[in-house]
DNA sequence: CGGTGTCTGTGATGAAGATCACAGAGAGTA
DNA sequence: TACTCTCTGTGATCTTCATCACAGACACCG
């Protein structure tokens, strides 16, 4: 059961979610139930049986493979609003999860029970249009990622990443590796290589972009 | 429109046509038309809008990314039964194309204009679910696929492709690469490596394998 | 202040693959 | 048979990236 609060949050994030009718929303509030996740937990894990449909209020999480070797590479990213599209392809095709999520802040967020999510997914166009939308752009970034990894160097790929986020960037050498699948070292001289061309400055957990257009340029953006 | 032949063979493909009522099958049989496409052709590519829903009755496709230096990595095939996936996500998302598909035999196809695909989708169930359930198992095969790319080595995805096909295999190494998104001599070289293990036996266009235990083995499946 | 842990810089070394450059082998065709 | 294609084998060389091994830098905390 959701409070008042959470009720309207949970709007505010899922528009969508206002298109159903009131007796419908009515059920979902009542089934859901709201969820607090430190950073860092593994919030589900290959090979996991899928427990339910989670919509995310706050916080991000990671989606990454991880290699036996302790490498690991970023498949997407969740963000509040969005949902986690591998978790509606468990509930729909009935398999198991093939890749781990990882909370990166703190998550707040909804746990929609797997029966109310079949439930509103036959019934309702709108909810179903969202899922689907959802699904086909994790598919493009799928698509774009595989052409990266297999095609593109990693100095272009590192610049691409860098000119994503917003601007000073405060993070380590390692979880960049992390998200491009790479090793810490690597990034480390990459960066430096960027440094020395002036288009970024470097500190301690920061990288400053100071020449945006080189960089994307680089990037081929 | 869809002459009788026809109709029963894309009914035997697609056995879920058979849940539609006979009223939207009849509209879906007159809205239709056959498509004849010769082997090597390109069906779609990238950034191309997305004209109908492909409905494959024989042939199949082979969806690429390609790079600018003229070497390509194939995300998946699309065979009879199936559907292109892509297409379901360009029509849903109301995107363009992101890769190539080029037929690999003579296609034989029906393609679906975009509105009765949205008419099927908005409808019905049986079809809805249908498209679900590639978007999901396409979804898999794309995270596996990133994960070979960027942590497996060459030689044991070459295995892996290799054990995947029937006995002999006839095939050019250069075709294999393309699928691998690597180049000829490295697949070459690794093949007769293969080889000197005794694990197949190598021909002009024929690859026998004589050890399926050592190299599924070696493939680690 | 010193101690400890994390983050970063950097050299050396190695392995995997890409690229280039041909040579030779089969197979089809005039 | 000679000619021509395509397919395959193979050496040499180069780039990129991974790995290992530390050292220094910074930040926090007792």
């Amino acid at each position: 059961m959701l409070d008042n609060d959470t009720q309207s949050r949970l709007l505010q994030q899922y528009p969508m979610l206002r298109e159903l009718p009131a007796a419908e929303r009515e059920s979902l509030h009542a089934s859901a139930s709201t969820m607090h996740v430190p950073a860092g937990t593994v919030v589900f894990d290959e090979n996991q049986p899928c427990q339910g449909f989670p919509l995310l209020l706050s916080g991000s999480i990671r989606v990454i493979k991880a290699a036996p070797n302790g490498r690991e590479l970023q498949l997407y990213r969740v963000l509040p609003g969005e949902s986690c599209i591998l978790t509606s392809s468990c509930l729909l095709g009935h398999t198991r999860y093939q890749a781990r999520g990882v909370s990166e802040e703190a998550l707040e967020m909804v746990l929609l029970p797997a029966t109310s999510f079949h439930t509103l997914f036959g019934k309702h166009e709108a909810f179903r249009n969202y899922v689907f939308l959802l699904f086909s752009d994790r598919l493009t970034d799928l698509m774009q990622l595989v052409s990266a990894v297999a095609f593109q160097k990693l100095d272009q790929r590192l610049a691409r990443l860098i000119v994503s986020k917003s601007n000073p960037l405060h993070t380590t050498h390692q979880a960049l590796a992390d998200e491009l699948g790479s090793a810490r070292e690597i990034v480390s001289r990459l960066l430096k290589g960027f440094a020395e061309q002036g288009w970024v400055k470097l500190g301690r957990e920061q990288i400053e972009v100071t020449d945006t257009a080189s960089l994307r340029k680089f990037a081929e953006l």
